[in-house]
DNA sequence: TCCAACTTACCTTAACGTCG
DNA sequence: CGACGTTAAGGTAAGTTGGA
């Protein structure tokens, strides 16, 4: 490698081998012409001839060659003659030693020196003007056809790299045999036939889609197209290469080759093609876009992923019944299912005779695996005895208040309060890291699920139950339970916990009901243990609930309707309040959350703007401490249940403690004529029917949810009044953020 | 190393759905 | 009604395998 830099004149100037190791060190000297000895003039006759140069030797050597070898060319080919197999090597001693340790590299020059030579010698390049001169790295023309040195030599090392490149990427197509884990040639399909195919599984298709480890694999099996991709692909500075940021070069490389491999086998497409074909599927790519980076060789043909993707299933499938199977022989239930409804209206756009729309109904569910889990905790006697206990009787509304963590609660809130005043305010950015250390922090973290925890999944096939019907709900678990390889003898002694949407676990339990006088466990169905609604489906409850009581009409007079701040603030308000889009609905929610919480930091600092506030702050900027204990502050005196009933109560904001005491403000004019905007209500009102239910609402506090239980509606009025031995909490209250305690 | 049989991927075709 | 999109079927090309 060293050669490229050296600077070939060195060798034009320097016939005479220069001593080991200081090739670099010898400075360049032109060679000055030595007399010949029959100029010198002398006086004495000379006994010995006078020592020759080299440069006189090698005339006298070439004089032998050209005399009785007829030339150079002759020579060299003699001198480097190649012995074909089964031949009598004619050579001499002599002759054979010093090639081989020319050859050999044991001599001090050695072949590399002399290819540099030549390939530098004036004499190799080919003149302006003749043909020769185009030939230089041609694969075309043999270089045993060219008479110039150079081009010959350029185009043999050619040929010769473009071979080797052509072999290491046909190695690259087989699977590494030095490494049983490569996948290089993974099957989408086969039928079983054939020995040793490697078929997809998810796994497979996602351990060794590493741009990194794609790069390591292609570096080290592939090392001259890694290198020559190299080259053609890298910037550089100063004759190094640069990996770049953007783009770096190492990813586009692994590209190429990926599309060369399966260019050159279309069955080596375990590397990067079948992944990013499934990827395609995935996005729902356009059929043109997937034909395209099939034919460019990114990815596998369409076809291919989608029996690569039934091939995912079927593996998918036989590993969680192996899996569930490893499970049950050890008394254990390592997996949970979830289900949920699917429905699909098809209209039908041409119409023809026997033709109507038809609503495809049906249930689809997901089998996930439970870690971590308690020795025993799926034991279904263990179940039976505790719910023979009964202990569930001694569980009321207070048990479980009392089992909240209040003042974890508060402790958490006042630090969010804190967060969204450091990530709104540019000038306390430096608290960032330190809140989102702080909530990292074992105070501030319960029950966390592990770092780089991913839950594992895999979809269970779809049936066509209807999951409101009982019948239809029992036959939709059996057949997920079924998928799972979950048969009556398998489920003996344990349980499963098959959970839903509040509608699916209401009628599960329904099920159950019905079933309850059955003997068998099984067949009562008394070993699925269903652990109420999902958490999903429970915000989600929840959010119809704050929504169809708070939003208020859309042209709400109460400035504290969430209808207000959504015209504020340019958010959509639902259409439906009882049944509102999730992610929108808490993203504004949120919004207004954390505006008010701003206004509320903004009151604190007694500012009218609290942007101007920091911006032209000349004092010290507060640290997370002095934050966080003005953010209990503030959570006491407007986030808590003390807060609300103050607000209801002239007696109470009276009688408040100063921490609690709310500033007041100066008292609120309408910006307009009060009568026009009564006017504009009214025709709103008469336009929506919503609206007047969304008023009713406001005041009675209605919960929407149809699962909970009655008892906790309640009268605002009465939380406000009635006091209750919690109310004396430090933090101000009881509910806190929680329900009332009008039952006490 | 070659060849035939077999396996697997590619790609066109066509049926049918969707949309303007 | 025409254009376009999705999807599965099936023919064909191109690999692999195993034996001579």
């Amino acid at each position: 490698m060293e050669f490229h830099h050296l600077d070939p004149k060195e060798f034009y100037s320097k016939p005479t081998p220069r001593p080991k190791g200081s090739r670099r060190a010898v400075p360049a000297t032109p060679v000055t012409p030595i007399p010949l000895p029959a100029l010198v003039p002398s006086t004495q006759e000379r006994l010995r001839a006078p020592r020759r140069t080299d440069w006189e030797k090698i005339h006298d050597i070439l004089g032998v060659i050209s005399k009785d070898l007829g030339g150079l060319g002759n020579f060299l080919k003699l001198l480097f003659y190649l012995r074909p197999h089964g031949t009598k090597d004619v050579r001499t001693n002599r002759h054979k030693t010093m090639v081989t340790q020319f050859l050999g590299g044991k001599t001090n020059v050695k072949m590399g020196h002399i290819i540099d030579l030549i390939y530098n010698h004036r004499q190799s390049q080919p003149p302006t003007n003749t043909e020769e001169r185009h030939l230089a790295f041609s694969h075309q023309t043999l270089h045993t056809d060219m008479c110039f040195a150079r081009p010959a030599l350029s185009s043999w090392a050619l040929v010769l790299v473009a071979k080797e490149a052509r072999k290491q990427i046909g190695d690259l197509t087989n699977n590494d045999p030095t490494d049983p884990t490569d996948t290089t040639q993974m099957r989408a399909s086969s039928n079983g036939r054939a020995k040793d195919a490697v078929v997809a599984d998810w796994e497979k298709l996602t351990e060794n889609l590493s741009i990194s480890k794609m790069a390591a694999k292609y570096s080290r099996r592939g090392s001259v197209p890694w290198y020559l991709t190299e080259m053609m692909s890298a910037p550089t500075k100063g004759g190094a290469v640069v990996v770049r940021q953007r783009r770096p070069h190492t990813t586009i490389q692994v590209g190429a080759i990926s599309s060369f491999v399966l260019s050159r086998n279309r069955y080596a497409s375990g590397y990067l093609a079948l992944p990013l074909a499934v990827w395609q599927f995935a996005c729902k790519s356009h059929v043109d876009e997937k034909r395209i980076f099939s034919r460019f060789g990114f990815t596998v043909h369409d076809s291919t992923a989608r029996a690569c993707l039934d091939a995912l299933t079927d593996t998918g499938l036989e590993k969680l019944r192996q899996s569930v199977a490893e499970g049950v022989a050890v008394g254990e239930m390592r997996w949970q299912y979830v289900l949920d409804n699917v429905q699909k209206f098809c209209r039908q756009r041409d119409l023809r005779l026997g033709r109507q729309d038809i609503l495809k109904v049906g249930c689809a569910a997901t089998a996930i695996l439970l870690e971590d889990c308690a020795p025993g905790a799926f034991d279904l006697q263990d179940h039976l005895d505790r719910v023979m206990k009964q202990e569930r009787k001694e569980m009321t509304t207070e048990t479980l208040f009392d089992d909240i963590d209040w003042d974890y609660i508060h402790e958490l809130t006042a630090l969010h309060w804190v967060r969204i005043l450091v990530t709104f305010i540019p000038q306390l950015a430096h608290l960032r890291k330190a809140v989102e250390a702080a909530f990292n922090s074992d105070r501030m973290t319960k029950h966390r699920l592990p770092r780089n925890r991913k839950t594992v999944v895999q979809p269970l096939g779809t049936n066509a139950e209807r999951e409101t019907e009982t019948q239809g709900m029992m036959r939709a678990m059996l057949d997920f339970e079924k998928q799972m390889g979950l048969d009556e003898k398998a489920m003996e002694g344990l349980i499963i916990t098959p959970r839903g949407d509040g509608a699916s676990i209401a009628a599960m339990w329904r099920i159950k009901k019905y079933l309850s006088a059955h003997p068998s466990h099984y067949k009562a169905f008394r070993n699925r243990v269903p652990p109420g609604p999902e958490i999903w489906h429970t915000r989600w409850t929840k959010l119809n609930a704050i929504s169809s009581n708070c939003f208020g009409p859309a042209t709400a007079k109460d400035p504290f309707a969430l209808s207000k701040s959504a015209t504020a603030a340019g958010a959509k308000r639902p259409g439906d309040l009882k049944k509102v889009d999730f992610w929108p609905t808490s993203r504004s929610m949120i919004l207004f959350f954390e505006a008010r919480v701003l206004d509320c930091w903004r009151i604190s600092f007694g500012a009218d703007d609290i942007i101007t506030h920091f911006s032209t702050c000349t004092s010290t900027l507060p640290d997370l401490d002095t934050l966080w204990a003005n953010a209990r502050t503030l959570v006491r005196r407007y986030a808590s249940q003390q807060a609300y009933h103050q607000a209801l109560s002239r007696d109470f904001s009276d009688s408040a403690s100063e921490d609690m005491k709310v500033p007041r403000g100066t008292s609120w004019t309408a910006p307009i004529d009060p009568n026009a905007h009564h006017e504009r209500a009214t025709e709103n009102l008469l336009e929506l029917d919503e609206t007047a239910d969304g008023v009713a609402q406001s005041e009675t506090f209605v919960e929407p949810d149809e699962e909970a239980p009655e008892e906790n509606i309640s009268d605002s009025d009465e939380m406000g009044r009635k006091k209750s031995k919690k109310q004396s909490r430090p933090y101000g209250g009881p509910g806190f953020f929680g329900r009332s305690n009008s039952r006490k």
